[in-house]
RNA sequence: GGAGAGUUGGCCGAGUUGGUUGAAGGCGCUCGCCUGCUAAGCGAGUAAGGGGCUAAACGCUCCUUCGAGGGUUCGAAUCCCUCACUCUCCGCCA
């Protein structure tokens, strides 16, 4: 969210803003609004001081016994309350509307964020690793993961429904063994791991900013929980309502979880194989910074997204989201793309963003202690390290044999038991 | 699920016959003094959010906030209702 008096003061800038994000927002209604609402307040609060005043006069009144005039003073009051909460039932409708509007506002774009209009405007940062040639026609993971028995797509339709997929025998175990590999990796460069639950309250959620515009992502249980899109959404709002200390920072923080789409504007998108899918597992990483250095602290963790695929040897690369192609919360995001040789491109595999103190405002987490008076809003970041099913078929299908088998990349041996090979009879 | 206790400022913790208590005291923190160093000591300051005044900073002023919401009242941290959460005991259970 921003700042109610930011967007007043800055009001050209934030249009400029939106504009390069292609993002409609009313903003007649808002200054309308807020300056309807500065209105009401400055009325409601004269007349609060008139009875806070009055109010101290007959506590005296009655004190020196003078019953009469304390009387009237009351009946004074009581006018005046009436003259209150006739304007309070306007204010609480204005403050509702522009609430509303504030929420509904996207981040202001970094200024080193190219602006463009979607995707195809986006910069290439730099390649890691060369897309390998193959000596034989290579097979599609909707395949290949049938074939050699580590992917179920039926089964997934049967459990549950279509765009649900159940990994079988090494495809369950290769699943948990990138898991592990990429939690003990960020473990060493200094994240820290929780387990979280995989449902959150609409306030969590408010907090990181998929609500209250994007319900309809979300799958919603009956009792109003939600099932998280991504673990960004609790390790950010571990730090809910928090007040941080400044020697604390920066927090580095990482999580495990299923995540849950409801993928409501993909219809006809990524139909094959798992890349979209309702449910997939992600090992998230989240920072909690200072404003000075957030923006250096997003380099480092495209840099731990990266590393992960150096290790594993998966050609990648990373690139510039365009203004028009940002997220909601997001300030700056690079996404970073592996090279999956069935689309004979690279793929969205990670996508990490410093939403400055967007969410931080939202979610009202804060720090001191540092060179300020009182205290700030902290910067919050999040990236994907990585996206464990993308990195599963990724695997699959850079590191088929003309056989059909799999060699399973080395880091990921330990994890599996030694094993060097999947094979379809293995 | 049943019964009871609790929820106060960055933290701990007073405050329930309603009225200079936005809130004693302590800790922490900031500044100053003192002090070979450190520690201790002394003094002052130290909640947040919002409105207005000011070109702006400083500053001044007003309002709101004692888990959330509602009610009683001229006036509520203090009384009443609803809800959420925490703790203890019982029940149930992976």
């Amino acid at each position: 969210m921003l700042d109610a008096r930011f967007v007043r003061e800055n009001l050209d800038a934030v249009k400029q803003a939106m504009a390069s994000r292609g993002c409609e927002w009313d903003f007649d209604a808002f200054s309308r609004l807020d300056e309807e609402r500065r209105e009401l307040i400055g009325q409601i609060e004269a007349l609060q001081a008139r009875r806070n005043e009055a109010s101290k006069q007959i506590g005296e009144l009655m004190k020196s016994g003078q019953r009469d005039e304390a009387e009237t003073r009351k009946a004074e009051v009581r006018e005046v309350n009436e003259g209150i909460s006739a304007i309070d039932a306007h204010l609480a409708q204005v403050d509702e509307d522009v609430c509303r509007l504030l929420l509904t506002i996207p981040n202001i774009p970094d200024a080193s964020v190219p602006v463009g209009a979607d995707e195809s405007e986006n910069v290439e940062v730099r390649r890691w690793g060369t897309p390998r040639e193959f000596a034989f026609e290579p097979k599609a993971h909707w395949d290949l993961g049938p074939e050699l028995g580590v992917i179920d797509f039926e089964a997934g339709v049967k459990l549950a429904k279509s765009r649900f997929v159940v990994l079988g025998k090494h495809g369950a175990r290769l699943n948990r063994a990138l898991i592990n590999f990429m939690l003990d990796t960020h473990a060493e460069r200094g994240y820290t791991e929780w387990s979280v639950p995989a449902l959150a309250n609409a306030e969590t959620l408010t907090g990181t900013g998929q609500l209250p515009k994007f319900e309809d992502d979300l799958f919603k249980t009956s009792e109003g929980l939600y099932l998280i899109p991504t673990a960004e959404v609790q390790l950010t709002n571990l730090h809910r309502d928090d007040m941080l200390e400044a020697a604390d920072l920066p927090l580095y923080y990482c999580a495990y979880t299923p995540c849950f789409r409801e993928e409501a504007g993909a219809a006809g998108r990524d139909t094959r194989g798992m890349i979209r899918v309702h449910q997939f597992d992600k090992v998230e990483m989240v920072k909690f910074a200072t404003p000075e250095t957030s923006y250096a602290e997003l380099e480092g963790m495209v840099v731990d997204a990266g590393n992960i695929m150096e290790l594993l040897g998966l050609p990648y690369r990373v690139i510039t989201l365009c203004t028009g192609d940002m997220g909601f919360s997001a300030a700056k995001t690079y996404d970073l793309e592996v090279w999956l040789p069935s689309y004979g491109a690279y793929k969205e595999i990670s996508s990490c963003s410093d939403c400055t103190d967007f969410q931080a405002r939202r979610a009202s987490i804060k720090y001191r202690g540092g060179e300020f008076k009182g205290s700030r809003f902290v910067h919050t970041l999040n990236g994907s390290g990585l996206a464990v099913g993308r990195c599963l078929v990724a695997v699959l299908e850079n590191y088929q044999q003309a056989d059909g088998s799999v060699i399973v990349p080395e880091v990921l041996r330990p994890y599996m038991g030694g094993l060097e090979v999947i094979t379809a009879d293995s």
